[in-house]
Formats: C-alpha cells, sequence, structure tokens
RNA sequence: GGGGGUGUAGCUCAGUUGGUUAGAGCGAUCGCCUGUCACGCGAUAGGUCGAGGGUUCGAGUCCCUUCACUCCCGCCA
C-alpha cells in the first residue's frame, strides 16, 4: 500500500530498499540531538526507523524542536547504515531513512506520561490518558496479543464445528447470582432491562431451536466489585453450549482448544498432557480451594484424628477439635536445618491472615523419631508414626498444622500452601497446569442463614438417575457442574444443562422457589423447555483471563483496552457520569441520594 | 461494608531522631556538540510535600480526620 501519507510501514525497510525515496508517518518515539545532526527514532503500530538530518537541510532547525509524540510524515531516501552503527535490536536497524522534507501531521503538547520508558508509573495517570499508555511497547502488545488469541479461537471454533451468534445486551434481570447492571425503559415506565451477566438462557434457548453447536466471544455485565483479575462491570467470555453431549464431550472440545490455544501463543511447558479431573470435595481437602494451582506440588492432608489420641498433649488443638474443629497440615520436605526464622515468618503470616497462626513441628530422628520445634513435645512416638503414614512425612520434614472450623481451615490452609511454596521456591513459573474440577454440589448451606442455596448453576444437571435422587438431602447431591483452572486461576464454568422442567422445579423448590416463582423469573427458558429441549451442555472460558496467563500478567488492566478501575470509573470518558433532568424525566426516574 | 499499602516537581523516586533555603534522574526551556540508538556536556524554570485539623519554639517527618489510587476480605449462580 502506498498513498501521500507512506510508501511503507517503519517496520518494512531493509537494506534491499537502500537508494529508494520513501514516505514514511509515524510519531517521533525519540530524537537524539547531536547539534548539527540528529537522530530520529519514528514509530508506528509495525516497528521503528531511524531517520537521520543535519544541518545542511534547511528543515533542520524546525524538526530539531518538535515535541516527542509529534505525528510527522517525512520524505527521503532510504541510506545504508556503516557495519558500527548498526542496531541490532530492531528488523530495521541496517538502514536510515535520510530525511530531506517533513509535515506535521499532528501535534502533541507535553507528555502528561513518557511513553518511550519502561518505567512503572501510576494507575490514574494511565488510566486517564489511555491512548498515550496504549502507544507504549509492552501493552501495546498485550492488545495485539489479545485480538490474535481471539482470532484464533474463531478459527477453531469454526473448525469444530461451531458457529457464532450474537444474544442480547438488553435483556431481563434474573434471581441468582451478581448483581445486576440496570438500564431504565422508557417505553415502559417503571420497568429495568438488565445487562446480561452472561448469555446463559440465550444459549440453552440456541441449542433448545435446534443449532446444535454455539459459540461466542460474549462481552458479560456484572456489578461487582473488582480484583486484580476481575473487571469491574465487564469482561468477555468463550461462550460456548453444544446439543446432545455427555461431560467428556464438552472437556475433549475445551481440552483441544486450550492446548492449541497456549501452545499457538506461548512456549511455556505444559505440567500436565491430559487435564487432570479433581472432584470438588477431593480439591477443597487437598488444596482447600476449589482453584488449586498444581504447579505447586504441596498437598494438605487431614489429620484431625490424631487429636483424638491420649498420647498427644497439644490440649489447644484437643478442645478445638472436641467442639468440632478440624486439624489440617502441609508437610514441607526436608526443612529440617532452615532457620527459626523461616517457621516464625510463616506463623507470623498466618496470624496477618486473620488466622490463629500456623503451629509446627519437625521430624527428627534420636533413638526414635521425635517432634522437634515449639510444638514437637507433645506428640508421642506412636502419634508422629501415624502422621507419618497419613501425610507421607518423612524425617528430616517439617509439619505445618491449623486448626478451625471447616471453612475458615480450608482458607487459611489454601493460602499457606501458596504462601509456603513461594518461599520454599517450589513453583515452576514457567509452566501451566491445567486441571478439572469436577462434581461439584448442586446446593450449599448459606453459613448465616442457613437457607439452601444453589452453589453454582441452578440449570445445572444432577448427577444420578432421575427418579432416584434424594431430595431429602439435598446438601448430597452433586451436579454435571464444572470448572476448568489453569495455575490456580479459574478459566471456566459449565454444566451439562437441566432440560427437564418438572426437574428444574424440584430443584428450585429446595432452594425457596415455587413453580410460580420459576415461570415468572425464568419464563423464556422454561417455557422452551415443554416444546422439546435436546440434552445440552457448555462452559464459558473467560478470555481476558486466557490472554492474562498467555501474556504472562498478574492485573487484567494489562489485557484490557480501555479498562475501568477499581471503582468502576472510565477516568478517560468520565463515566459513570450525571445525567440531565430531562433525561431522567425521560425515564421516570428521580434520584434520592444518600448522603 | 472491612483490612493493608501508597500519595513529595509534568513522570519515577530519595528525604536520617522533628531542625537552616525540600533534593536526584528523566521530561520541559535555553546553549554547546556530525554517528547516536537510555547519545553526551552546561544552565534555567518547575513544589499547597494529596486535603483539613492538631501537638510543638519548629512538621514532608508525630497524632487525628478525610480524599484518591491500589491489593486483599466480603461479593463474584
Amino acid at each position: 500500500m502506498s498513498n501521500k501519507y507512506r510508501t511503507h510501514n517503519c517496520n518494512e525497510l531493509r537494506k534491499t530498499n537502500v537508494g529508494q525515496n520513501v514516505v514514511l508517518s509515524g510519531w517521533i518515539n525519540k530524537k537524539r540531538d547531536h547539534g548539527n545532526l540528529l537522530f530520529l527514532d519514528l514509530r508506528d503500530n509495525y516497528g521503528i526507523t531511524q531517520c537521520i538530518i543535519d544541518r545542511e537541510n534547511k528543515n533542520f532547525n524546525e524538526l530539531e524542536k518538535i515535541q516527542l509524540e509529534t505525528v510527522i510524515k517525512i520524505n527521503g531516501k532510504v541510506v545504508n547504515r556503516s557495519t558500527e552503527t548498526i542496531n541490532k535490536e530492531i528488523l530495521t536497524g541496517e538502514i536510515e531513512v535520510g530525511i530531506e522534507t517533513f509535515k506535521v501531521l499532528g501535534t502533541c503538547k507535553e507528555l502528561p506520561l513518557p511513553v518511550f520508558s519502561d518505567q512503572e508509573y501510576a494507575e490514574d495517570i494511565r488510566l486517564k490518558y489511555r491512548f498515550l499508555d496504549l502507544r507504549r511497547k509492552k501493552i501495546h502488545e498485550n492488545i495485539i496479543l489479545r485480538s490474535k488469541v481471539i482470532s484464533f479461537i474463531r478459527s477453531e471454533m469454526n473448525k469444530l464445528g461451531f458457529l457464532e451468534f450474537q444474544t442480547p445486551i438488553l435483556t431481563s434481570s434474573s434471581p441468582e447470582g451478581a448483581r445486576d447492571f440496570l438500564v431504565p425503559s422508557r417505553l415502559n415506565p417503571g420497568k429495568f432491562y438488565a445487562l446480561p451477566q452472561a448469555p446463559q438462557q440465550f444459549k440453552q434457548l440456541i441449542m433448545v431451536s435446534g443449532f446444535d453447536r454455539y459459540f461466542q466471544i460474549a462481552p458479560c455485565f456484572r456489578d461487582e466489585d473488582a480484583r486484580a483479575d476481575r473487571s469491574p462491570g465487564e469482561f468477555y467470555q468463550l461462550d460456548l453450549e453444544m446439543s446432545f453431549v455427555e461431560q467428556e464431550d464438552v472437556f475433549d472440545v475445551v481440552e483441544k482448544l486450550l492446548v492449541n490455544t497456549f501452545k499457538e501463543f506461548s512456549d511455556r511447558e505444559f505440567l500436565q498432557g491430559k487435564f487432570p479431573r479433581i472432584t470438588y470435595k477431593e480439591a477443597m481437602l487437598k488444596y482447600g480451594s476449589d482453584k488449586p494451582d498444581l504447579r505447586n506440588p504441596l498437598i494438605i492432608n487431614d489429620i484431625t484424628d490424631i487429636f483424638l489420641r491420649d498420647d498427644v498433649k497439644f490440649d489447644i488443638f484437643k478442645k478445638l477439635v472436641n467442639s468440632g474443629s478440624m486439624v489440617r497440615c502441609i508437610v514441607t520436605k526436608n526443612t529440617k536445618d532452615k532457620p527459626r526464622s523461616f517457621f516464625d515468618n510463616i506463623d507470623k503470616w498466618a496470624k496477618d491472615q486473620g488466622a490463629s497462626g500456623l503451629a509446627y513441628f519437625t521430624l527428627e530422628k534420636e533413638k526414635e523419631v521425635v517432634g522437634k520445634g515449639p510444638i514437637g513435645k507433645f506428640f508421642s512416638k506412636e502419634s508422629l508414626e501415624q502422621i507419618m503414614k497419613i501425610t507421607g512425612a518423612e524425617i528430616g520434614d517439617s509439619i505445618f498444622l491449623a486448626c478451625d472450623k471447616k471453612k475458615d481451615l480450608e482458607k487459611i490452609t489454601s493460602l499457606a500452601r501458596d504462601k509456603i511454596a513461594k518461599d520454599l521456591n517450589l513453583i515452576n513459573e514457567n509452566s501451566f497446569a491445567f486441571c478439572w474440577i469436577v462434581d461439584y454440589p448442586m446446593f450449599e448451606k448459606d453459613e448465616t442463614s442457613g437457607k439452601i442455596e444453589f452453589s453454582h448453576n441452578p440449570f445445572s444437571m444432577p448427577q444420578g438417575e432421575i427418579d432416584k435422587i434424594n431430595f431429602d438431602n439435598p446438601l448430597d447431591i452433586l451436579a454435571y457442574q464444572y470448572d476448568i483452572v489453569c495455575n490456580g486461576i479459574e478459566l471456566s464454568s459449565g454444566a451439562i444443562r437441566n432440560h427437564i422442567p418438572e426437574l428444574m422445579y424440584k430443584l428450585f423448590s429446595v432452594a425457596g422457589y415455587s413453580k410460580e416463582n420459576v415461570n415468572e423469573k425464568f419464563s423464556g427458558m422454561i417455557n422452551a423447555l415443554n416444546y422439546g429441549a435436546p440434552p445440552h451442555g457448555g462452559i464459558a472460558p473467560g478470555i481476558d483471563r486466557i490472554v492474562m496467563l498467555l501474556a504472562n500478567e498478574k492485573n487484567i488492566r494489562e489485557v484490557t483496552m480501555f479498562p475501568m478501575n477499581q471503582n468502576a470509573q472510565d477516568l478517560m470518558m468520565n463515566a459513570p457520569s450525571e445525567v440531565s433532568n430531562n433525561q431522567l424525566k425521560e425515564l421516570n426516574l428521580s434520584l434520592k441520594l444518600k448522603k
């Protein structure tokens, strides 16, 4: 392509172009002014070309004064660089362009932040001047990576026989799940649309409509608080759904897709071939979490029973165990010679996390096995041998113990597992460890209200033969509900859906919804299921998180073009913002602001 | 809603036990410099030390309140 702005882009010229007259346009990335000789790095999306001008040229003085990041067009001739002056860092480094004339296409004020710099700088300035921030190499490349990943996924999904459809952005609010973003309806006073938290019902309706395999790079909106890996407001999912499938069919498609995608865009090694399947129950025990980082070799073991023995004298834990607490431990291999500070730091860290601390002792051998360290003396030889049997611990290893009620215990042991592995440098950062978490419970009990609630997706199919499901013990019902996890990050949730209306009513009734409730709140879905619904299931991997993993970024804003800050504000566009009284009036809204 | 961290020049940061006129690098402006690629050298400008209150002879520094950003908990079927 050649037009009045350029004959080549800034990453195109090579030795073979020497002698040609060219036109280049771009931003002034950097100037090196030698007084009578000026080097000027011109940058565009594609790369950098060094341009040069000296005092002989009548444009020299003017060009010398131009502000960095100004957009200019230059006319000039491609010249060879002498061997000593070749720059191997850039692809155009063997040549430079001798500037003959130039024209300013876009002026630039004094910069609020440097573009040409690897320096970190404050998030609010980056977000306010996102268009400048996005010019910087690292994030510019992240956003390009994101685009390529999405294109690749689209093409893979097409190859796998999936059709891409759009679903409505203005839809209805539904109970369950996250807080909705609401949009007032002008034509229907007092009524509101909701932005979809996910196209969940629509994708199931697409299956009922007979399309067999659907996918979409779907925007999802949830009005919840942000985290480093969670944008406030909106994010994207690779939403997919398949008819006439079992759980394994979904796994098969997703594993293929993720393996291909991660191999295409990363050189990091896969720690497993086929993704391991771990039941929810096992994950909560061994890792204290349903999103375990399997790069971390540490395992949690339950040793509550040890504290029922008479020859164990650790009374604090024994009392807690008698009142319903449990004891779980983490074994670290061959840590007997670690300094006292190593152990105390972890104990102090645990206290900072709000736990009562982490007790510890080390297994050593004198005449027989003994526990060394602050609480070692409370354990008999036999009890230590039992611990070694349960945990696989050996002489020279250390045991970290926590005692608490189940949920708090899971939380602290999970955090401790990460913390200890980091301190001992056990995690292979240059790898991907995927796993499936399966067999989620259909329901869970809310700890404060004691109410039975759906633990994940209310539309999931319960496991077992339908007429044999025991609704008297709803907490024991498992669902065909699964998550996929990579390096401790939850990439997505999915399920085989419940396509049988009567079963749906039954499950909703357990969670306190009447048939009328269900008919009203999920009318589109429930109605459709009465007209010949195929068995179906799907999943929805998070695009942002996939790109985060591939770009090796810890923060989702580093792979999001125009993110909001933690308070869900867009500092560049000034969103959200107030609206005029007329707008409110049209929508039949009035404001009652809290002080 | 709760807890932690940060806030000093346009940007990144230093600032000792509370003590003279608050510093550096980058950037900006001006001057010198014809082979740099983080060019070099010299000079100049640039500060409500986030804001407010307090303690003190004296506060960037100590105390209280508050704001902004960020990380975490809650929340996220």
